[in-house]
DNA sequence: GTTAGTGCAAACCTTTTGCAGCTCT
DNA sequence: AGAGCTGCAAAAGGTTTGCACTAAC
């Protein structure tokens, strides 16, 4: 399993397997969502209610530059804070409706062939690769247009008159 | 040129152009570079020294709120603070090296492609997409493996060790 | 004249750091 | 045994908010 690939990774580079490091570890490949640091601590502390928000950030770090997770902002739709996911899938892009908040994968080869082109153009050896979409997932296009609208009927002002009196 | 579009655009919108908006979006435009909040609100003290960092964050949303700036974080290189870049141009990808912390650009159609097959698949209306990348670039990729034997070399331990033993 | 925008101070949220004590190997 | 890790408290960095005053339209 994943879990076992990134705790053997971590054995092999010397760094301690503690009891906190399982726990997050567990957690993250576990959950089908993208966490952020403070969910994931709410989550490990129902678990284990000692462990501290810090050893959280720490151990995020620590995997991040071990690169066995990937950092996110999902395109700051909930906020500043960072998400992350598990390295063990095949690249994909980030596709965040901005009404709704939904978040889907887009894998497929586009996303392979831009890497390469780039790893071509410019002789650059890629370590990380984001691409993050924001805009209306196709059920919240229609949703959208139809609140623009009542609040045009509410406010008739602000934009458009202005431009009349030319 | 670019400068009156935003303006221009600004105006459209009911949005008052002040003294302090018309000269940060100065700045903005014609910096070729990636600038920070902090770095833009430098610069703009030395025109203005009265003007608050604040009035700098709030037009930054502002401007990122009427798609007029695109949000970048450029892999964290340089730390957690958001860089920003008018929207004129075309698409491109962003692509950091994270030794010497050069940034190129990636136009050409990958991106493109990517852009309309996300849009095809999901039925989804993108407002904003940004493709961030990390790793080394042609110049920094011998220098690292170098650093990387000399690092081994002063200090013999750690990773490879463990695994000898097996 | 109105309403939006500014400056200032203070708050806020996320993340990092210093240090004493604990624990994994 | 001892380096590495944790928890706690405190700080730091980046960004936002409340409010009274000012300026753009």
């Amino acid at each position: 399993m994943a879990g076992q690939d990134i705790q053997g990774s971590l054995k092999k580079r010397g760094i301690r397997l503690t009891r906190q490091r399982r726990l997050l570890l567990d957690l993250i490949e576990k959950s089908g969502q993208h966490l952020d640091a403070e969910q994931l601590y709410e989550q490990a502390k129902q678990k284990d209610p000692k462990l501290n928000r810090v050893t959280v950030y720490r151990t995020l770090k620590m995997l991040k530059q071990g690169q066995l997770v990937d950092e996110l902002d999902l395109m700051h739709y909930g906020g500043d804070q960072h998400y992350y996911e598990t390295r063990m899938k095949q690249a994909h892009a980030h596709v965040v409706c901005l009404r709704c908040g939904k978040v889907e994968e887009f894998y497929g080869e586009p996303l392979q062939r831009l890497r390469r082109q780039i790893e071509m153009h410019f002789g650059f050896q890629i370590l990380v690769a984001r691409t993050e979409v924001g805009g209306y997932c196709s059920n919240c296009q229609g949703l959208r247009a139809r609140e623009m609208e009542e609040a045009a009927a509410a406010a008739p002002l602000a934009v458009t008159p202005k431009e009349r009196r030319n």
